[in-house]
DNA sequence: GATTTTAATGTAAACGCTTTCATGTCGATG
DNA sequence: CATCGACATGAAAGCGTTTACATTAAAATC
C-alpha cells in the first residue's frame, strides 16, 4: 500500500469507525494503544484501518493530546560534516520512536537561537537538542524552571548541572599534547576554538595540563586564538611559524583548522610531518583523506547524537528528570601526520 | 522579550483579543495578514501579542486552516557534506519565508521513501522537497495527480515532466573528458555513480560523447561499474590500474570516489598527476583540501537547494503550475590532480 | 436625509483527534 | 434473584485556530 487514492477523500477515525462498526472513541483507543479494548475490537479496527489506508492526522492528534510528537533540533550550521555525523546519530535513534524532526539552522546567530528556543518551546515540540549552543545561559534557566525537556550536546557549561552529552574534550586534549610531548616535541603550537564555547576552553585546559605536567614551560606566544573556521587555521600557522623560535609542532583545536595550519605549512614549502607536526580534534571522515592523513582526537559524534536522542526521549516518556551530564571518551587517532621534530630525529 | 514567563499559562488569541479589545476573529485576521483590519486596531492587536508574548499554535492553525507552513525534506543521508551544502541553501530560501523544516532521512532505503512521502502527503506538509530520489517513480504520478507540490533535486527522469533542479551532468562531464583529452590522455577510465540515478548515467554519457567527439574509441574494460562510495572508487582504480593497458587517467563520478581513487594511486606508488591524473565531480568542500588538491566539476549545490526551495515556495503561494525542471550549470575547476600524461609531457 | 455600498468587526461552525465521564454488558457474589 | 464490579464502549466536551457568514458602523451616492 504505496498510496490509497481510491479512497482519497479524507479518511479520519469516523471512516474507520463506520467500516469497522465501532464508535471513533474505540478507533481512538486503538490508536493510542488504550488497553481497554477487547482484542476481537481490536483487530477488526486495525483491518479497516488498513483497508481504507489510514493515516493519523498529526496536528490534530498534538492539538487534542497536547504533545507534537516532534522534537526540534538546533543547529549552527550544517557546513562541515561534524554535524552531519552528530544528525545522523539523532536520526538512527528517533526512527526507533515515532517521532519527527524539525530542524533549525541559527547561523551561529545567538539571537536568533534564543529566539527559536523561546518559541519551540512553546509546544511547536515536545523537546529540544541543542547542538553547540552559543550562549545557552540566556534561556537554560527558562527552560529548567518550566521543566522543559531538552539535551545540550557538545557543551561544557561552567553552569547548573543539566541534561548534556559532550565528549571528554579536556582528556582528549592532554592526550593529543603527550603525545606530541613523548614524540620529543618541546615547542608545541596550539590554535584555539571559539572561546566562548566550553570544548574550546576544555582543549585549551587540557593542553595546558599536559605541558605541565611535562615540565614543559607555557609561551603565551604559542597559543593562537583561533574560531574552529578553516582560515584561522592557515593564519595561526603563518603566525605561529613567523616567530624566531617557531614550534616544531602545531595542534589545532579542530580538524578543520588542521587543514588551514597544513596548508599554510605545505604554502611555505615545509613537509609535514618532517618539518611540522600537525594534530587536530574531531576526526570528521575528511581528516583521513587528506594527504597526508591526520592525527587527531576522535570525537564519537554519531554516538553523541545517538545518546542525547536517547536520553531526550527517556525524558519525555518517564519523565526522568535525574538524567543528567554524559560525557563519551574521546580517542587519539594516530596517523601520519605526526613524527619526532627534526633536529631530535637527525 | 526572551521569554514571557510571568504569563506562562498558555496565550492563546483569546487572551490577545481582550488584553486588546478586540474578538479572537480580529486577532486571528492580524496573523494571517487579513486586510480587513483598521490599521490603528491593527496595531493595537500587534501591541498586545507583544506584551503577552503570544506565539501562535502550529498545530491548530494546521488544522483549522489546512495547511502546515512546514515543507518537509527528503535526504537519502548526511554523511558526505554533499547533501549539507544543498541543505544550506534550503534553509537560507526558506529563512525568508514563514516555512519550517522536517528533516527525513531514507538511508537509502527505498520502501522508507516511498512510506515517507505517502505519509507526508496526508497533511503534514505542505510540499516536499526531495533529494536524490531513489526511484520517484513510485510516487511521483500519485503526487502530481494529487497535486501535491514537490521539486525533486538532482534527479534527470527519464520520466515526465515535473519540478525538479538539477546540474547540467552531462555537460560537465563532457567537458571534463574534454579537458582530460586535450591535456593528450588518450586512455581515460572512468568509474559511475549508482546507475539506478539519473546524474549517474548523464554523467557517463558525458563522457562517451567527449571520446565520440575526439574520435577516441571507447574500451568497455575502461569503465568500472561503482556505486558513489569511496571504497569503489578504490575497488575501480585498483582494477583499472590492472589492465594490461592502464588509463593514464581515471575520472571519478563523484569526489567522494575519487579520494578513493587517489588513495589507491598512492599505495601502489605511482604519483598523481605525474603517473596518473584524476578527476572528480561535485567539488564538495574537502576536495580543495586533499592532497593534490583535486580538479574536479563543480556542481552549485547551494544554489541548487536555493533554486528548489524557490521554485516550492512559488508552488505554494501562486499555485503555479507551471515550473518544470531547470538545469544550474557545472563548471570545470582545475586544480592539481591533472597534467598532461606522462610518456607524452617526457 | 434616506439609501446603498463598502469597510471593519463579531459569531459560530468546522478541523480531526484525545480524554473524561457516563452507559451498558456480563459474570460473579451474597 | 438482586447487586456489585470490572470491563468494554459510546457520547460529548474541548484543543487553538481559520473562515464563511452575519452584523454593525462608516462612507458614498442621489
Amino acid at each position: 500500500m504505496i498510496m490509497n487514492d481510491k479512497f482519497s477523500p479524507k479518511i479520519t477515525i469516523f471512516e474507520v469507525a463506520s467500516a469497522a462498526g465501532v464508535s471513533f472513541a474505540t478507533v481512538s483507543r486503538v490508536i493510542n494503544h488504550d488497553a481497554h479494548v477487547k482484542p476481537e475490537t481490536r483487530e477488526r479496527v486495525l483491518d479497516a484501518m488498513h483497508r481504507l489506508g489510514y493515516v493519523a492526522n498529526r496536528q490534530a492528534r498534538s492539538l487534542a493530546g497536547g504533545k507534537s510528537n516532534t522534537i526540534g533540533l538546533l543547529v549552527p550550521d550544517l557546513g562541515t560534516g561534524y554535524i552531519g555525523e552528530i544528525i545522523r546519530g539523532i536520526d538512527t535513534e528517533l526512527s526507533w520512536s515515532e517521532m519527527d524532526l524539525i530542524l533549525y539552522t541559527t547561523h551561529r546567530t545567538a539571537a536568533k537561537e534564543a529566539n527559536y528556543v523561546a518559541n519551540l518551546a512553546r509546544g511547536m515540540v515536545d523537546g529540544l537538542l541543542l547542538v553547540l549552543p552559543r550562549n545557552p545561559v540566556d534561556y537554560i534557566e527558562t527552560l529548567t524552571r518550566r521543566n522543559f525537556p531538552f539535551v545540550l550536546i557538545d557543551h561544557q557549561g561552567i553552569e547548573e548541572n543539566c541534561p548534556a552529552v559532550g565528549a571528554t574534550n579536556w582528556q582528549g586534549a592532554y592526550t593529543a599534547t603527550e603525545y606530541l610531548i613523548q614524540l620529543g616535541h618541546k615547542r608545541i603550537g596550539f590554535i584555539t576554538g571559539s572561546m566562548d564555547l566550553g570544548c574550546a576552553v576544555d582543549r585549551l585546559q587540557g593542553y595546558r595540563s599536559a605541558l605541565r605536567t611535562h615540565h614543559i614551560p607555557e609561551s603565551p606566544e604559542l597559543i593562537y586564538e583561533g574560531n574552529f573556521f578553516q582560515p584561522d587555521g592557515y593564519a595561526g600557522a603563518c603566525a605561529l611559524l613567523d616567530l624566531k623560535d617557531p614550534p616544531t609542532a602545531i595542534f589545532a583545536s579542530n580538524d578543520v583548522m588542521a587543514m588551514g595550519v597544513m596548508d599554510a605549512v605545505r604554502t611555505r614549502g615545509l613537509r609535514i610531518p618532517d618539518d611540522i607536526s600537525v594534530v587536530g580534534f574531531d576526526n570528521i571522515p575528511q581528516s583521513a583523506m587528506v594527504y597526508p592523513p591526520l592525527t587527531t582526537v576522535q570525537q564519537p559524534l554519531e554516538q553523541m547524537g545517538r545518546v542525547a536522542a536517547q536520553m531526550l526521549i527517556n525524558i519525555l516518556k518517564n519523565n526522568d528528570k535525574d538524567t543528567n551530564r554524559i560525557e563519551l571518551p574521546t580517542e587519539l587517532i594516530i596517523r601520519s601526520s605526526t613524527s619526532p621534530p627534526k633536529d631530535r630525529a637527525g
